[in-house]
DNA sequence: AAGACTTCGTAAGCATGCTTATGTTTTGCG
DNA sequence: CGCAAAACATAAGCATGCTTACGAAGTCTT
């Protein structure tokens, strides 16, 4: 150990937040190793359980990722015949997304893994926090995919 | 518009997280494009302003990633000639990391940066959220970083 | 001193996120 | 009808994170 004390620079939240985050996806990552599924794998297939034959796109904006960040997900679940794309009957242009039914004893397995492993990060936070903590974090991603959308395309200017 | 509601599966804290985390990530870099850096290329930096001439094992450590990952921001922090590995002069294994005086200035273009990116995201909480969030994101970072590090290796192996 | 074990940095290979560019299809305007 | 514009999915290429595996260099044991 040397004796340099290197007080930490203050991690701004904007770091803390993303180590939290790292740090929980790592977790999650290490407990449902066994299963062959990634945590983003796991949430496509989460909302597709809830919205079955919606279109890539339409999941991609539901998910706020952009469409080949899903496109490639749905790729390897599609390799791993967890989910179908079909073509829709009237526009040649979408795939609309099917899940198999294997994947729904996946999908509780990876809820029960995903409950543990939040319940570790959450240890010793009273419920109270936890509410407040899910309605900040709330606000910001709001704030945040508005900020990212207005900043980065103006894509209809409504302004209103 | 479909009529399907569907209602979202509950935002589970752990998803919420990481869509903050990401938003946030992709909007500082929305930001900062200009200046040719990544948010991780800043991290390091920062932390190496505080603590230069650290190995990079140790800077890994610090910034609780593996040192793999960290080796890899550095080599192209190297090939942009804003930080030297130099050999430390008793051990040849390792490589101890300084920075170049170009980065000074870049340093505090970031730090400009992360703050109005950070403000854009909080807009609408107040100071004692904020607080409140970054005591409760600190707790949880501790409670992981721990379950990471048993968890995965049993490091100390306590009880076999 | 020699061999084993550990530590440091790195290589290889994968998954996820991004931006930018492309091809295909649908739509819309004349 | 026919061509331009928009929308959907994908391809290509980069950065960051991981795991696993390795070579080189210290350290420890015998």
């Amino acid at each position: 150990m040397s004796a340099i004390p290197h007080d930490l620079p203050a991690p701004t939240l904007g770091f803390l937040l993303n180590d939290v985050a790292r740090l929980l996806r790592k977790r999650f990552e290490q407990n449902a190793k066994g299963l062959g599924l990634t945590r983003a794998q796991w949430q496509v297939l989460a909302h597709l359980r809830r919205a079955e034959g919606i279109a890539q796109g339409g999941l991609a904006e539901l998910l706020e990722v952009e469409p080949i960040t899903l496109a490639r997900i749905v790729d390897r679940l599609e390799d791993a015949a967890l989910v179908e794309r079909r073509p829709d009957p009237k526009d040649r242009r979408i795939k609309r997304l099917f899940m198999r039914p294997e994947a729904l004893s996946l999908i509780d397995d990876m809820q029960v893994i995903g409950d543990a492993t939040r319940a570790e990060a959450l240890e010793g936070l009273p419920a109270a926090d936890r509410d407040h903590l899910t309605r900040i974090l709330g606000v910001m991603k709001t704030n945040l995919a508005q900020a990212c959308s207005t900043g980065c395309r103006q894509k209809e200017a409504v302004h209103g």
